[in-house]
DNA sequence: TTTTTAAACTTGTATTTACAAGTTATTGAA
DNA sequence: TTCAATAACTTGTAAATACAAGTTTAAAAA
């Protein structure tokens, strides 16, 4: 009877009440229904709810208070690129949309590469994507990423447009980040960069490289990003 | 017969594995005892040492592995500043010199300010202070600081040379951050910057605007950094 | 009316039990 | 000896239960 049935219950809870979060079902500074209630309504006992709550604590969308209950945070919508939670749902999407530049395709790890990789990493190829973001039609954003591919069934043909390339790792393949390490710095666009992002060159943008660790053994998500922070900020908390 | 017995086991397992882990008892690398064996050893059921294996991992000290153990990763011993942490354990200690700008004085908030302040905070003082790193005789980093003044005796007349800001309040005054946010963005260095990083006008510095949080209700931490990323990035795990 | 008390919530901690799933070492057969 | 199957580990998920502790609400007493 059971069949399709692999994810366990506590992250099902999880994915439900952070789209619930997310998408304003759950006014900021409201409380969740208390964890008896959420009980009955998913059928469940309370140390699985318990679980998803916790995570749901973790990634920074409710606090919890001994006697009150589960209150809604609402991370912030804009970058939160800096911390762990934000990198999902890294743009606000009413103000954002997402230009494929280069969409997902499987090539050679690059000969230069800013970070070591593992030789799991090494022998399968790379999945190679660049994006450029925007919020009220200017570029504020632009990133190349690198996947290892290990495992990703039609991964490349999917469509990412208005979509989190975390979102679809975390509920189409499970993976998930959960950590990572990055370099930042202020630089002078040079014309390729000025161009994408609509500044004129030698004006600074700030330069980002991460690494991002999963839950999967051996693979991470390398990506470098520019970002245009003439009229925006990256924010983050932590 | 139970009296003292205030903090919940699960704590106490993580502070007594937190310490070991430190002290160096467990190798990088190496494997934990079994959850199995922690129960029997600290006489506690298994949920509860899984609790605090949790926060363990939480914490960054373990990784933990389905079938293997919990494998000590030993956390960086800088913190880095983009995550949770004072800016002196941002860049390795040894290199790092600090010049203190302006010593800690009382004065008001600034008219305009990036945050918005409590009413506590509006109500008390401020303390103020500028600092100026060096890396390698090379200025890298400017910061201002202003601090709630609430109830930190003699903390004007402190030296700061060479010691962190929050090492201080930590250990003689019990505050300690929990959290914080931050905006970072990329901007033209004016003249005063430039003079002081020894850039150029106009070269690009990274600029951060941070609140740090504290287990003290309603004081807030908040600086404002100037960063040279010429020869150097900032870095951050997370 | 005001204050105090108690009850009815909430989340926090903890035990006990069971089985699933991944890893490693051992055993046995080729 | 070599390889494959198995057993004995490990952590992961989940249920059912109990009581502690903090918060809110409502009832009772002043």
């Amino acid at each position: 009877m059971v069949e399709e049935n692999k994810i366990p219950q506590y992250k099902k809870l999880y994915e439900t009440l952070r789209r619930h979060i997310i998408s304003g079902a759950y006014e900021e500074g409201s409380l969740l229904p208390s964890e008896n209630e959420l009980c009955a309504v998913h059928n469940m006992t309370r140390p699985t709810v318990r679980h998803a709550l916790e995570s749901l604590v973790q990634d920074g969308f409710i606090m919890k208070k001994q006697g009150k209950g589960s209150i809604v945070r609402k991370p912030p919508q804009d970058i939160g690129i800096l911390s762990i939670s934000g990198t999902s749902s890294a743009i606000g999407k009413p103000y954002l949309r997402t230009q494929i530049l280069q969409k997902p395709q499987i090539k050679p790890w690059p000969e230069l590469f800013h970070f070591d990789l593992s030789e799991s990493e090494k022998d399968f190829g790379c999945i190679y994507m660049e994006r450029l973001r925007f919020v009220n039609k200017q570029p504020v954003f632009y990133d190349i990423n690198h996947i290892p591919n290990i495992n990703l069934p039609r991964f490349t043909s999917r469509t990412f447009e208005n979509k989190s390339l975390f979102e679809i790792l975390r509920t189409s393949y499970q993976i998930e980040v959960r950590g990572g390490e990055q370099k930042l710095k202020a630089l002078k666009a040079d014309s390729k960069i000025g161009s994408l992002l609509n500044i004129k060159e030698g004006d600074p943008v700030l330069y980002i490289e991460r690494k991002l660790f999963t839950n999967r053994e051996g693979f991470n998500i390398y990506s470098t990003i520019y970002f245009n922070s003439e009229k925006h900020t990256i924010f983050g908390t932590f």
